[in-house]
DNA sequence: TTGAAAGCGCTACCAT
DNA sequence: ATGGTAGCGCTTTCAA
């Protein structure tokens, strides 16, 4: 029987986690004190505090984060509901936050939406249940779910925008201007010398909509007419890109630019402009969007707007971190990182272009 | 006062999330007769139970998955370690793994280990402390970290190894044979008439000593001889995959093939031969490993080795729930699946290979 | 400086 | 069929 006992004591010190009471138990001391000296509170006595601690390393003590939680109503887990991973600047954008998020103790539950907003809805609930910190949304909305939105700012749970704004929402939100995005693309094709620029747009969401609203004010700043013809749709990833650059070169006479929604579309419309046997850029430039880490190797080296996708990711942590920490719910905050022009082969005709890489180096 | 009491009740409603107890209360019936109701017991009778869910339904009850994790010892957490999710290929793994485990109701943590094991082994520490019910780990250790697999053995975490296995060490795992990776690109060359085979090495990891060992196993049965200096180091990025290559070309001979450890080595190579003024496939075959989804769109379209990425994490994600859900510590279990040669521009020197893809169709 | 008691929200066990 | 009690491992409050 004792034997029996035995058995089962030794099972569970090696099966379960060491936990306060063990310490406590070996040390003649309460829970209490155990807990306090381990969270370096003051009023625990120096000897007392180093003999816990000492303890704890002994056994390899961790805390249990489930009871933390629950005891304190602080998971130190935050919710980042994104699209797709597989599109790369989420990939990024989630490395930046991970980064921040890492060092200071939290962990990073990434969601898909797979850009249905109603899967997008339920995800964040399934993270409510969490008791997340807060929370992340590259949204798959075109406009705010208005019980979501109700619901987090009822319970009181930070979130922050990641990209994609929400219209009509005022919250915390982190990105690059996209109107922006489209000036500086459409600009550069007219500076390029084109004439005849087409724009493969993207999903109907705040993204795809402001780099429209860029392409067409860059258009009419330029006295050049805006024809819906040169405008397809391309959705976001290659394969749609192609597709819509194929429908863009039926047309009489053909674009000689087109700015794409992003690098994926982008990458599909240059093997499209090849397939046809035209020239790039003397036929047709392009450009996309993003600054994807494998832009620069595409068909044609890809001139794109560089979003800053790490550095996007970064903010957004600390920014809802402060978010976390703060004591009175501060005003939403809106942090705009500037979209930046980079010339490569696909759009660069005229040399002496300041922004463009010098031809051989590979960066 | 009794005001006082009021607001405080109506901000308590406002701000907590509803519990059991909001429902008992409301429905004059115990908190385990919702609880068990909730969970779908049988022995509760069918007009309580749906009392109950009605009103549950009703305040938008959700579960506390902190408190459950504390009663039932189950976090519904899986971990996630990978070197970097910028790597596409781990962002693709992980699409397949969230794909799985989603609809079970579990989320993924996922942690960056920076190719670093000792940052590794804090990350896994670290989601142990959160009461994972399992983990997945590519990890970045050459070799198995004692301490750290007998503790995960001690306390019973299931775990599975994901696309690199550790040598020694008999677990779970889920990946391609690095070897028949390394074959089938080596042979690929052979076949396409290349004399000179350089290999462009990964790090010194099970994946790179794999490769590098069916590469040279092809060599050998073709009685082609080795040379070390054919072998350089690329770590596994474009930029030192680029390096490697410009040495290569300084050999002289230079390599009239070479097979890159991944994609992203791959892609600097390319560019790295076509700066030299040599033409890919005629001068240089390219292959690389991995087929990540812009593999397709680089430079030169490139052949790879497919790796099944979204595969390898649902097998990862169904092979971990197993373990999960087994009673007894069932016998570990390696699945493997078959690298699939995928044959494009970058090699293509004869006509009429069974696995290449139709010119001008873009895929 | 220390610790007893209560509680976080849930589940398991065992009466009734 | 229902529910009281006792936890899960931690923190908070307050008394000693």
């Amino acid at each position: 029987m004792i034997y029996c006992i035995s058995i089962l004591l030794e099972e569970d010190r090696m099966t379960k986690r060491t936990s306060m009471k063990d310490i406590a138990r070996d040390l003649n001391v309460s829970i209490v004190t155990v807990s306090k000296a381990l969270r370096n509170q003051k009023d625990i006595s120096q000897a007392t505090r180093q003999r816990v601690l000492d303890r704890a390393a002994e056994l390899n003590y961790m805390p249990n984060l489930a009871a933390q939680t629950l005891a304190t109503q602080r998971s130190y887990i935050i919710g980042f509901v994104v699209p797709d991973l597989m599109i790369s600047f989420f990939a990024e954008i989630s490395k930046g936050v991970s980064e921040r998020l890492a060092p200071l103790g939290y962990h990073v539950v990434i969601a898909h939406s797979q850009e249905d907003p109603e899967i997008e809805k339920q995800e964040i609930e399934r993270l409510l249940a969490r008791q997340i910190d807060g929370l992340l949304i590259a949204s798959a909305q075109s406009r705010p779910d208005a019980d979501l939105f109700q619901s987090l700012e009822t319970r009181h749970v930070p979130y922050v925008l990641v990209d994609r704004a929400l219209p009509g929402l005022r919250s915390n939100y982190v990105g690059v201007k996209d109107e922006g995005i489209g000036e500086l693309a459409t600009e550069h094709l007219v500076e390029q010398g084109c004439r005849r620029i087409a724009h493969i747009r993207g999903p109907a969401l705040p993204t795809g909509a402001g780099r429209l609203k860029g392409y067409r004010g860059v258009l009419r700043r330029h006295g050049m007419e805006f024809s819906a013809k040169y405008v397809v749709n391309g959705q976001s990833g290659k394969h749609t890109g192609n597709l819509a650059m194929r429908e863009l070169l039926k047309l009489d006479p053909p674009p000689d630019g087109v700015f794409c929604y992003n690098d994926a579309v982008a990458a599909g419309a240059l093997m499209a402009i090849l397939e046809a046997g035209l020239r790039i850029p003397d036929d047709v430039a392009v450009i996309g969007a993003a600054n994807v880490h494998y832009s620069d190797v595409l068909r044609v080296p890809l001139s794109t707007i560089d979003q800053s996708s790490v550095l996007i990711g970064q903010k957004a942590a600390d920014l809802l971190v402060r978010l976390i920490d703060a004591k009175t719910e501060p005003a939403p905050e809106r942090i705009l990182i500037p979209p930046r022009l980079v010339v490569r082969e696909s759009s660069r005709r005229k040399f002496g272009v300041s922004q463009g890489v010098p031809v051989g180096v590979f960066v």
